[in-house]
DNA sequence: ACCTGAACACCGTTCAAGT
DNA sequence: ACCTGAACACCGTTCAAGT
């Protein structure tokens, strides 16, 4: 009985059965205990789920420096939805929260190391972090509800008219990647434009209208 | 007893004493009524909690047509959710669905549309109208977050080390329109590119490379 | 036929009683 | 001092018993 057996006791179970089989009841009987054991090692249920999603974010593969930044921010993000999506007990609490555990620091450092790299000023870099773990949050989220939830994100696309049955499935992988390109795109013309009013401002005249 | 009466005794619960006001029990309480009563007219709580969100989604004022097309989705997206945090107690909610029901479709279609005319093809338009609302559900959910759950957002503008305490606030509206700001640069820069693609393929030639 | 509320099968967490 | 499990204060929902 250790806070690291406990954490994978609690994933296994939720990897099998769904996060709703994820109980302080439910996981004492995994491990053979009683419910109130679990509290000498966790203040509540709620720090549990944290240890669980943080152990998830060690599996997530970081990019070399080598990479061009913005395909470090397409690793990093791309494996945080892959390998929360491979424990689908976890990967809604995963979605719902920062990844600010001693293992997620690693993921944050990827993505702040990138934006920097990208030509964001400090602040913004800042901005941009929020915003991209906002949405691969949200992204997730869809990728869990899509399978577990309803069918009403399905309803979107026989809304909006377009070419019938080859859209994208709601929370796929492409549908992920192309929100992505999107915040990419913005974040790249964002740099430019730090970076030719820095120019200017620098006494250096800019060469493009 | 109706369906509205429910829906309305439901959201000014959740308005006074938030989320967790809004059991079955606690919300036949405010009826005056068994709590049995309230699965006559919904099948059960989670299909009340939609009412009560799409109820709330009808209050977002929708921009007129004359409006550009980025400054429609941002006025829809921002207005969800400043509407939505008006309400504490079913913001969360409303951050977890689509606006599907009968009065979101409204915002779903004033969102398709600006995407329509900001020159995406149609599959795209769906793409991006997911990706639009997958971000204003997360931000939304920052916000409530910010508030109510947790400091750990807060904690990654310290790890960032920008410029200390002028950092923007985390889930605020500022930071909010950053992130939308970025995914409407991408999506106009797509726009021209798929308009681009458009002219060479009928015979014209592009004008730059 | 309609409606009610007791009962079922759970929760997370506290705390007093045992060792 | 440490640990356990009974008990507390809740859940959403089913279903049998009443009118």
């Amino acid at each position: 009985m250790s806070p690291a057996s406990i954490t994978q006791a609690t994933l296994a179970l939720g990897d099998r059965e769904g996060a709703q089989a994820m109980s302080m009841r439910r996981i004492a009987t995994e491990l053979g205990c009683d419910p109130m054991a679990i509290y000498r090692h966790f203040p509540n249920r709620e720090a549990l789920l944290d240890a669980v999603a943080d152990a998830v974010v060690e599996e997530v593969a970081v990019p070399g420096g080598d990479q061009p930044w913005d395909e470090r921010i397409r690793g990093v993000l791309t494996g945080m939805r892959t390998v929360a999506l491979r424990h689908p007990g976890i990967a809604g609490h995963v979605a719902s929260r920062p990844p600010l555990g001693p293992r997620g620091r690693r993921v944050a450092g990827v993505l702040s190391g990138a934006l920097a790299e990208a030509g964001l000023p400090p602040a913004d870099v800042v901005r941009a972090f929020q915003a991209l773990m906002a949405y691969a949050a949200a992204g997730l989220r869809m990728a869990v509800d899509a399978g577990e939830r309803d069918a009403r994100w399905q309803q979107v696309s026989g809304m909006l008219d377009g070419p019938g049955d080859q859209l994208p499935v709601v929370g796929s992988a492409e549908q992920f990647d192309y929100g992505l390109r999107l915040l990419l795109n913005g974040i790249r013309l964002e740099g430019e434009r730090a970076a030719q009013a820095g120019r200017v401002q620098s006494g250096q005249e800019a060469t493009s209208s």
